[in-house]
DNA sequence: TTTGACCATGGTCTTGACTCCAAGGTTTAT
DNA sequence: ATAAACCTTGGAGTCAAGACCATGGTCAAA
């Protein structure tokens, strides 16, 4: 069994992000001691692993909850488990193609200046984000 | 000249969002009538135009407030606007490279799992999570 | 003239994932 | 015995970019 600031160490995380998922009920102690300090088994330390490693992956707190949730479900199957992770890949792709097109059309600004010494008020860049030419697909 | 509502309605916005870029120091009205109207010119629709690509650049409200701001001061130079464009780049990049490997680390845990109607417990999907192999690069 | 559309201010609320703080109880080491 | 290190609860604050609300003034058309 492992004290708060036994599991936060090891898991890389802060006593407060302990608490703070344990009243989202993401993780709970198998058990208090006395005087009310808690007390994390080995399954603790494996739902933690569980958490940061979904996190990772792009999960949020509350789909992990929920991946948490079918997980102890009896009723529950993989193939639930299956589509909320193709869902989430749609998502991130979706955020990836945003984030391209961002960085495409700053390479245009920035190819179009040439970096030289002319005032601000003459740069192309400046000139560019005012007039309303380039469309980033969002 | 324009009231606030025609702006927000020309420019894609809520008049909230207007006040809002007021309070922050992106725009103001040109001038106010004697009820308190707020008035605007085209130099502000200018500046609209300017805050909307320039965010969807992935610019911040305030590294554009920044923009904005060397774009009227006198002592500076395109290279300053030009080493904002690329270090945002930069930044937009690695933000880039961390959903692919997120990208990446879905596509595995879906590849692993054949969407039957295996229990949850079993779902090798869920496995993969708890145990620490994959390690997303951030 | 009164109804509906518009505008003003000043304030709180939202989301997500924490972080920080205060005031105090507990354990451990010396 | 006492200091350091740890733990408790409860609550507030942070960031970004607004959204939303209440209350009330203003303006145009019927």
């Amino acid at each position: 069994m492992y004290t708060i600031g036994k599991v936060a160490r090891l898991a890389g995380v802060s006593t407060d992000t302990l608490r703070y998922y344990e009243k989202e009920n993401l993780i709970a102690p198998a058990s208090k001691t006395a005087a009310g300090y808690r007390l994390y088994d080995d399954e603790a330390m494996r739902r933690m692993r569980f958490i940061k490693q979904a996190q990772q992956c792009g999960f949020t707190l509350s789909e992990i909850k929920d991946l948490l949730t079918l997980k102890s479900a009896d009723r529950a199957c993989c193939e639930d488990v299956r589509s909320l992770a193709i869902e989430k890949k749609l998502r991130i792709e979706h955020k990836l193609r945003t984030l391209q097109a961002m960085s495409r059309a700053l390479d245009h600004l920035i190819q179009s200046c040439d970096g030289g010494e002319n005032p601000a008020g003459a740069c192309p860049i400046l000139g560019a984000l005012e007039s309303s030419l380039q469309a980033v697909s969002a």
